[in-house]
DNA sequence: CGCTATCGTGGTACTGAGTACCGTACCCGA
DNA sequence: TCGGGTACGGTACTCAGTACCACGATAGCG
């Protein structure tokens, strides 16, 4: 981000806060920053991208973080990886609280946060596909996971965005781990042993059963 | 949908085939159609918006159909919903392979597409919260268990579109059966017995003591 | 020191989406 | 036959986004 990006996105986001997005033209913008129509064009491909940071460097790092996961560490890679693209918000502080009061009303900019969001499930979901090896087009698991840790991921965000939560992080490891216990309950609760049983006997003989048998 | 925005989206439906989206006009596509571009204009709002049908007919429909559930058929509910949705889709046939093609391709397009489904995320999130009765921005697993629905059903959809499914309904069937046991172990599966025990011993030492012990 | 290549900038002109407004034809009931 | 509503067509405008060119500063090199 350069000395003059940053100068444009300043002006951008204080006439959007004052004027409101629609009522602002890039003109505006260029205006109030002292620069050209075409320099504006030069940092940003389009008006709405003024307000969106590049994420691919966040993207690469997140997949980064994921590929190098061993076989054994698979829900703290996923968790370290899902902090990679939340402190990246919180890092940016007000600016980030000053897109969520935009992407709030603007359709257009909403269906674009989204949209990088889903750059994101991407990345989760082939790490996910990889790690259960299953084919493409069929792994509905894989995509029910990558889409919870990414849902999981933007709750914790947004409570952090309007202002609801102060420790973000300690939020995000709470949710990771009800996704994680969601999706693989032997992986939680050291200790515990969970048994699928098919049976014609109702579930209090088959309890019974077991603690009987278990006090051999 | 009257007789002149049919013309009009038949023409645009060709034209974004044929010549591809950004190179397709307004105006060519009421040319084509022998129509004016202001008749353009009054029948859609936009250019996507000739794309993508009127989708607050079946959003109402997945909302009654929610709302007039009782506490003893959610499941059901959530299926039958969700079906409503799917129906619309491959009630439309080739317009909706053809759309697919388009929103496949076109970044813009595809944003728009998901925020669509979002409006139905939407309803389910707010069912399955009024079903827990936890409070807004607090409700994790709703959140959860809405966007697991819509996933469900749209790698459903997503396989129908890509002509991989021949029975989409059955499909879909499996997958709202698989997301609800996830989400709700004990309800799925009739005459299965799920027991979360609490032991010293290994899983594989549990697990014979109670095949034992139902051979009693 | 002067020459040139390069890069960031500003300006101009264009296409195309979307809006506002007006004129007109047609249909329909009075 | 006469209003009046409705759907269409045309014009003119704003603004996002693209293409292109011209200018100035700076840096490297002869």
């Amino acid at each position: 981000m350069t000395e003059t990006a940053q100068r444009l996105r300043e002006a951008a986001f204080e006439l959007f806060e004052q004027e409101g997005y629609d009522a602002t033209t890039v003109d505006d913008i260029a205006d109030r920053a002292g620069l050209g129509r075409s320099t504006f064009f030069r940092h940003f491909r389009s008006k709405e991208d003024v307000i969106f940071p590049d994420h691919s460097d966040v993207v690469t790092r997140v997949r980064d973080r994921l590929a190098a996961a061993g076989p054994a560490d698979t829900p703290s890679a996923v968790t370290d990886a899902a902090r990679i693209v939340l402190r990246r918000y919180v890092d940016e502080g007000e600016l980030a609280r000053s897109r969520y009061r935009l992407t709030r009303t603007i359709p257009l900019l909403r269906a674009r946060e989204i949209a990088h969001m889903q750059q994101y499930q991407r990345e989760f979901r082939e790490f996910v596909r990889a790690w259960t090896g299953e084919p493409p087009g069929a792994d509905l698991r894989a995509e029910l996971l990558a889409s919870a840790i990414v849902v999981a991921h933007n709750q914790v965000l947004r409570r952090w965005l309007r202002g609801e939560s102060d420790s973000p992080e300690a939020e995000l490891d709470e949710a990771m781990a009800l996704v994680t216990s969601i999706h693989a309950p032997d992986a939680g609760d050291t200790g515990a042993t969970v048994l699928v049983v098919r049976s014609r006997r109702d579930a209090d003989t088959v309890a019974a059963a077991v603690r009987r048998a278990l006090r051999e």
